[in-house]
DNA sequence: TGAACTGGTGAGCGACCGTTAACCGAACGG
DNA sequence: CCGTTCGGTTAACGGTCGCTCACCAGTTCA
């Protein structure tokens, strides 16, 4: 898939040898695969030797990049919780004013949501497949993410109790995340469309 | 759990005897105890044993109400969008005007979802654990559901595609349906957050 | 009262699935 | 160039789970 060639291998460090590298494409295509499969049939109906000839190889080679079934799930949702985080974060460090912080995260999220369908449908479809130290590390990477979208909407009303914009952040996430369950396809303008409703519910 | 003692068995005819009553009781548990274990663990992840337990029975007894465990589940989801189309088709039908059509509608929405978390929870959990004819026939009720609401955004809205009206619809779903992941127990003020939420980001 | 019915039980079958074990061949590194 | 590493394979184990079977006890009803 990726269309860089191989001599040298520049891109990062500690993947000197071709062998490495082979290995980081395998489990980027376990991953890939994994999240598509997740979101069309949910966790717990996905074998793993589905989700290793998905990937091209068949069975337990699953066990060669990843502990468990569940350390898979973990790797997903992890990853995803991680870059919404960052990226949120990012986004209101940037941000020249409240609103302006506000409407880039709205924007941002919109566009994390259309481009990432499938990880949004794992997120709000199994993560209670997920147990122990992964979920709690997904749980609080997504309390953190709440809280910021909760921050900037405390200084935009600060006469609303944090608990009421805390329902507001989750309606809206609820709004964005309706792209993976409408979007089967079709709607390209759904993008303006979500930010402009998001935008007005959170006025409300 | 029903207040209603034995004598006579009003309510509803065909009841008349003693084991029919008790069974219809025992077949009500199954389904509230089902809506509550699949909406808290997810539907594949819930043993029929454990089902069994949660209303009294234990195992297979499952097997005198319910042709397989699927049959649970279609009869949730199946119960729960005949529900809320037909709700839904009497609140149009009794509005005076296509705003105050919407108006009832997000109410009434709201108000499902308020009171039947678990079931919403199932809903866009374990829908696609659903197959044949059952998952067909939620599907088709849903469909209707959506059309509903999109009838009455047409002609509010006379210059917006219907596709676009049907993404419009289901953000609003999203919106709304947010509240089992929002309210753990709290928020009782979400009603009214919901509903201004929900109106206007319909009316962006 | 006694035969038929029926909802419940416990044991058990068959399939599936996550995971481990034993082993193989190519790439790696000194 | 040779010993080691490592990603891959197939075979198999252990456990779970949906579901069926044979059977039992309390209702129902003629």
């Amino acid at each position: 898939m990726t269309a860089t060639t191989d001599a040298r291998a520049g891109a990062s460090p500690g993947l000197a040898t071709a062998r490495d590298r082979a290995k980081a494409e395998r489990r980027a295509a376990l991953l890939r695969a994994a999240a598509q499969l997740f979101a069309e049939r949910g966790f717990p109906r996905v074998s793993l030797d589905e989700l290793g000839a998905a990937a091209g190889v068949s069975g337990p080679a699953v066990y060669k990049h990843f502990a468990s079934k569940q350390a898979v799930l973990a790797a997903i949702l992890v990853g995803a919780s991680e870059g919404l985080l960052e990226g949120g974060r990012a986004v209101v460090a940037g941000a020249t004013s409240d609103a302006a912080a506000l409407a880039g995260l709205v924007a941002f999220h919109v566009d994390f949501a259309l481009a990432n369908a499938d990880i949004i449908r794992v997120q709000d479809h199994d993560l209670d497949s997920l147990a122990g130290d992964d979920r709690h590390t997904v749980r609080t990477l997504q309390r953190e993410y709440v809280e910021l979208w909760v921050d900037v909407l405390a200084r935009l009303r600060p006469a609303d109790a944090r608990v009421a914009l805390r329902t507001r952040a989750h309606a809206c996430f609820g709004l964005i995340n309706s792209t993976p369950h409408s979007s089967r396809g079709g709607a390209r303008a759904a993008r303006s469309i979500l930010e402009s409703m998001a935008l007005a519910a959170l006025a409300a």
